[in-house]
DNA sequence: TTAAATTTTTAGACAAGACTAAAAATAAAT
DNA sequence: ATTTATTTTTAGTCTTGTCTAAAAATTTAA
């Protein structure tokens, strides 16, 4: 059910839920049961029966996959969290790292008409905190152009729009080395050994950057 | 649970969820059944665990009550439901007849902390939209002078604080009326007959009230 | 291509929360 | 003080969501 921008850069397009998922691409059972931490024997029975509903195709030991009407509840779903992710920063002051468990509880209060004051109060935001996509009313929203700054090259500029991995662990550390959605920088370094990196952010001193930490950055060439 | 400001006028004085319900009178568990809509013997069952956790005193077909620790709780309740009623009107716009019900959602979101955040956003309201009272993160408030409506004389003078029902017919219809919490106005008539009464509004013309409508109308004198 | 390892499903059990129908306790009426 | 009516509880069942252990299917390795 989480949507995945990440794996998703290029041009700016339109796009829906599949598209921020791996196409097609079946889930497992087992990686289900792990995400939500519950047993395989647990998914199997629930995935029956949204299967039935019709809100997933899945066939025994093929694993699932969203049917569109699915997707679309996703999306709500998705929508919803995302919004409120954005109030609680926005509005009530909250660390992008604080936000995501309370949105967990929130996206659940059953209101479409809600879910759209609540964009309107908020002015319409286009990302969340964490620089994940905030689908419309009508589930669509605009894809854009990112990718891992583990990718980029020394003396490039880039700007950081979003985050892969929203532990909350994660976000702090990053929230220390003054690293946030919006901030632009320039690659000083790259070490062929390991792949770290050293960065200067506009106006601040240089920063060494982990491989892993740069491979879960999502940045924009500027 | 669900606390009745209007019982208690009189002084200003502090006071806690004790005072808002029918002090020290058990409730029955048909009466019970009833406000949530089960069967009685649903009623029993929870009742049962409820007093297991020693949140109600429960004795069979003695009825029940809240103990000083379900009653804390129940007064958390009643002040995240009241604060987000606040949130709904305030900030998004609603009517006091729409918020009910999402309240009563939104007020199962797990967290003291979001709900304190409310509070300070919303500037520490006192009252919710329908003129009950907010009680504060220790569970305290202040109790009111209020009366019914119904209760008033010719050429009395006074300000609405609050409605005895939620029902959304009814305050639609206090809408419809312009009838909200906070106007003045003044007795113009009363009739022996029924009750009924004739008040003006300030800057507005004559309205007849008819008597199950001025007993659930709470008022201030001035 | 068969055997071993892994994944996934089934079978069976349990807890929570609901219900109906019948029994028991309490309250009201004669 | 009995009888009758009402309220409340118990007994028994159902549904939903969860689990563990064992069986079945699939995948991987020999
Ligand atoms: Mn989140
Ligand atoms: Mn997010
Ligand atoms: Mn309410
Ligand atoms: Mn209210």
């Amino acid at each position: 059910m989480k949507a995945h921008a990440d794996q998703v850069g290029g041009k700016v397009l339109k796009g829906d839920l599949q598209d921020l998922t791996k196409k097609g691409i079946p889930v497992s059972t087992n990686d289900l049961a792990e995400e939500i931490s519950a047993s395989a024997a647990s998914v199997t029975d629930m995935i029956k029966k949204l299967n039935e509903k019709k809100y997933v195709d899945y066939q025994r030991y093929q694993g699932t996959l969203l049917t569109l009407e699915g997707g679309r509840l996703a999306t709500k779903l998705v929508r919803r969290h995302r919004l409120w992710e954005c109030f609680l920063v926005e509005k009530l002051g909250y660390g992008w790292e604080e936000v995501h468990e309370l949105a967990e509880q929130l996206e659940h209060v059953q209101s479409e008409d809600l879910v759209d004051r609540l964009e309107e109060f908020l002015d319409f935001p286009r990302f969340d905190p964490h620089g994940d996509l905030i689908p419309d009313r009508t589930g669509r929203f605009t894809l854009r152009t990112q990718q891992p700054l583990s990718s980029m090259s020394i003396d490039d500029r880039a700007e950081v729009v979003g985050v892969a991995i929203h532990d909350s662990q994660f976000l702090k550390f990053l929230g220390d080395m003054n690293i946030e959605i919006g901030i632009q920088f320039k690659i000083l370094e790259k070490f062929d050994y390991d792949g770290s990196m050293r960065i200067v952010i506009d106006g601040s001193q240089p920063t060494l950057i982990s491989p892993v930490i740069a491979k879960n950055i999502h940045v924009k060439k500027i």
